[in-house]
DNA sequence: TTCGACCTCGCTATTTCTGGGGAGTTAATA
DNA sequence: TATTAACTCCCCAGAAATAGCGAGGTCGAA
């Protein structure tokens, strides 16, 4: 056992933290804490920027980097369509890409058990709060049992954190839609044509395009197919 | 003080429940365990459908759905654009519809002071804890300063509970979508037109047209913004 | 090895969308 | 009260998307 820090003072901490390497800093005390070999947090910000942070090994991150694997990673695929913390074992590791992946990366030292939470923000942002270490099926449950609340929140407290270093959130924030641009745009998200919209919302098609062109406006945005992915993406429409 | 019940019982115990009503009722036992006079659990499925569990007065619930006011409730719009626990306080009450809004709820029985938790998915879900109670500002950030910890973990757990209940979550589910078809998504959603995406991609506008359509084809499409709008809310892209 | 899934390219005709204009009413806000 | 924003309607020409059909090569998995 270590720890004269504790899970609360390293959280109290981070919040009061004011640089990039703090986050940084607040990872190294958790994993002492936690006693596990990795502890990562990564966040994509609302304009598709990536950051990363925690203890991978060098090597393993630019050669992440390299080959792009964040493209076949089962644990970001996973996460990016799960709600909730899940244990690398839940993922799909069945396609041969997959597995030759994880066995690279278990030679760069990634170990074999991970613990990956996800958690999303209004504008696209995503970030994943990972936990990974060498141990045995059962070792690894009791860990995860014992720890997913302190994990959860720490996930949450990383994520305050990142929102306030975020640089391009107040420009990407856009006007909002006017009820009729948002019953137009959700509409058209659910794959009505202008005339099935137009005839949904009992206007002339002529009316509903200035709606659409309005927030395309708005939205600053090329085309339909643009707005409606903009405004998909900003949670000014649900689908 | 009440509360031979703590937070970490009533967790357990929503942990195993397997009907709608448990959800209810653990949220009237951490009711009484926080002593606040309300505490609701709001959820916005994939399908757009919603769902509230809670303590606000009947009459309250039935007015705000006759009224819509989840249309100008700024707690609704102000968790959607945000990512973090958020007092009401620090919403935009400036409107006069909202001050009406507002006003009205307080006859209703809702206190003067609310914290809400957003939490989102990815399939647009939407869930949205919140604490509501009638107390002077210093009382309340007391209270908020020293549970939002538990408050942020509850969140969680009712998330838990409420996706295992969505009901129209498999059938959703799609065939996943080949790099290319991807790739022209991805560019697509951010505006791009065909052409420039054939040039991107450095290939043809007609198999750029393939791959396309086979997109809308796997996501059940009916045209190409409905099928980005899709990979979109699948996660199957991100912008 | 065979099957399926993926990637690439081609054609034609029809329908739909986009990008410019302009104009009048109502409702809320400053 | 003046102004702003939202809502509604109209025209036109050119650009883009859709719905059909076709072909051939590669690569991984059963």
């Amino acid at each position: 056992m270590v720890a004269n820090t504790t899970v609360e003072e390293v959280l109290a901490e981070l919040e009061q933290a004011d640089t990039l390497e703090s986050i940084q800093d607040a990872i190294l005390k958790l994993r002492e804490y936690f006693q596990v070999e990795n502890m990562v947090y990564h966040w994509v910000d609302s304009a598709g920027e990536q950051y990363g942070y925690g203890t991978y090994p060098l090597e393993w991150a630019t050669r992440y980097q390299e080959q792009n694997y964040i493209r076949i990673d089962p644990v970001i695929a996973g996460c990016y369509k799960r709600f909730h913390p899940v244990d690398w074992k839940k993922l799909d590791w069945s396609s041969k890409a997959v597995r030759a992946f994880q066995a690279e990366a278990l030679e760069y030292g990634i170990g074999n058990q991970g613990y990956s939470i996800p958690i999303r923000g209004p504008n696209g942002q995503f970030a994943l709060f990972t936990v990974n270490h060498t141990c045995d099926d059962a070792d690894w449950e009791k860990f995860t049992e014992d720890n997913r609340r302190e994990l959860i929140l720490i996930a949450h407290y990383f994520n305050q954190k990142a929102l306030e270093f975020e640089p391009n959130r107040a420009p990407e924030q856009s006007q909002p839609l006017s009820p009729r641009e948002i019953d137009a745009m959700t509409l058209l998200a659910i794959g009505y044509s202008r005339a099935q919209v137009a005839e949904t919302l009992s206007i002339s098609e002529h009316t509903l395009r200035v709606y659409i062109e309005s927030a395309r406006f708005k939205l600053g945005a090329s085309n339909t197919t643009h707005a409606v992915a903009r405004a998909l993406s900003r949670g000014l429409i649900v689908v």
